[in-house]
DNA sequence: ACAAAAGTGTTCGATCTACACCCATGT
DNA sequence: ACATGGGTGTAGATCGAACACTTTTGT
């Protein structure tokens, strides 16, 4: 959405190339440096913050339309998404009382109460976890603000997206157990502090600094290489890096991490 | 959906009060006497089985949509219906090659390419256990035929049932290990064989006949009663009955059954 | 020598698995 | 007495939590 023209078809003609009443909704989590955030968007057109989102083009499948979205809104590219749950509580996203001048300045187009963005919809849910730090967000023409928060310290969202959010939390934290995440996370070698950095920050609790990589390595995700990164003052970490193969029939197959 | 006049109105206006682009599907799985099976309907206007589903009226929350949808179409009510999956694929069910003729029998109505029954959908998979030998079904009438089949046999189905059933016997079954289900299908005063078949028989296979029952008496699930039950010429078991208050307990916290 | 961080072992108890065994009942 | 299904006990393996210990490195 990065030209006026663009902006007054999707508008006027979107219905025909996306499906009206069906949107989408990410949460996406980053993770650097044991820190936990979220990617927030503020539209133009709303007051307050949101989830990044958007709606399904009719020769989408829906997890290219997630992916698509999250690009043009933000910038970022080549997610993981997994869908995680969908909202349709007729109170869900009342458009009905939206804010018609603020539209216009926004959009730079008159929006009419019968236009298909009007009407009630229902949303998919989907969520994916990223590291914040590679990621350079871009925002497009509707979007005023786009920005990471500390999970800790959200605003308060818009619609339902606080229910989305803590419902996206906790299935990204129930899949942790089952599915080995990292790969998009860490550096391509890494240490056990720095893997073990991250599952504590994911899941928001400590884990025992001994038991953890055991069964990492029993499980055979992990190799660990002969290189060692020298970190100052202090003894000099092993590099690991994730056994690929083992690695992504546990992502199809599922393991169980406690 | 029982007179001419409700179908007229439906096909014609349906798009005002049901959300169009959105529909739903229930996977109802129904277990007796060590039997799984599911609940398929036929439509008059479309050759093969299906899932029983259908639309969502813009006030209803969505699992309420389910209920209705279901009890409309098989006469089943109070289901605990848990939805698994969005279903969305471009091609997931293409209504612009139906046969017109072949609705207009069925429905005593022409529908014209433009109606909004035609256009592309996305659909919510809900899925849902019963005892199948307390269910009385009843068709409406766009329902040519409404049946158990053994979740072994089943027919090829139409549009992507076929997925969604698998889908939602995958998520049934993941679930089985972390909350506790029963409540609808035992009697209420049942035996160790009972529950410990049921669990075999949704599950698809065997498990210990010993160490079974203790993890549901060590969760407190299960409360022995003086009782016993005469079952001919062997020894009479006990009958057990659900501790209510841990039951929904577990329903709402979760628990690990292996 | 020391501080700080990496990394390893080891114990204890809980839990799971498999299997063998005993019990009750009607014929 | 015995066949049949109900029901229990236990030995061994495995798993997980907790915590103390050793190793490495630069100052």
């Amino acid at each position: 959405m990065n030209t006026q023209a663009e902006i007054d078809d999707f508008v006027l003609n979107g219905h025909l190339y996306y499906i009206p009443h069906v949107s989408l909704d990410c949460a996406i989590f980053g993770y650097h440096d044991q820190q936990l955030k979220l990617l927030l968007i503020k539209h133009k057109a709303i007051d307050g913050w949101c989830l990044p989102g958007g709606y399904i083009k009719r020769t989408e499948k829906l997890v290219e339309a997630a992916n698509r979205n999250v690009k043009e809104r933000t910038g970022i590219d080549n997610l993981f998404l997994q869908q995680f749950k969908t909202f349709g509580d007729p109170n869900r996203a009342r458009m009905d009382e939206f804010d018609e001048e603020k539209w216009f300045e926004a959009t730079g187009i008159r929006i009419t109460k019968d236009n298909w963005l009007i009407d009630q919809t229902i949303s998919i849910g989907f969520y994916a976890i990223t590291d914040f730090s590679k990621t350079e967000l871009q925002k497009d023409m509707l979007i005023e603000d786009c920005a990471w928060f500390d999970i800790n310290e959200l605003p308060k969202l818009e619609f339902d997206h606080d229910e989305m959010v803590s419902e996206a939390l906790h299935a990204m934290r129930v899949q942790l157990y089952h599915y080995p995440i990292g790969i998009n996370m860490l550096p391509e070698k890494f240490t056990l502090s720095e893997i073990h950095a991250l599952y504590e920050t994911l899941l928001g609790k400590k884990l025992d600094v001994s038991n953890f990589p055991k069964k990492l390595i029993a499980l055979g995700l992990l190799k660990k290489l002969d290189e060692k990164r020298s970190i100052g003052a202090h003894r000099s970490p092993h590099l690991y890096v994730f056994d690929k193969e083992k690695y992504s029939q546990a992502l199809k197959d599922g393991v169980v991490l406690s």
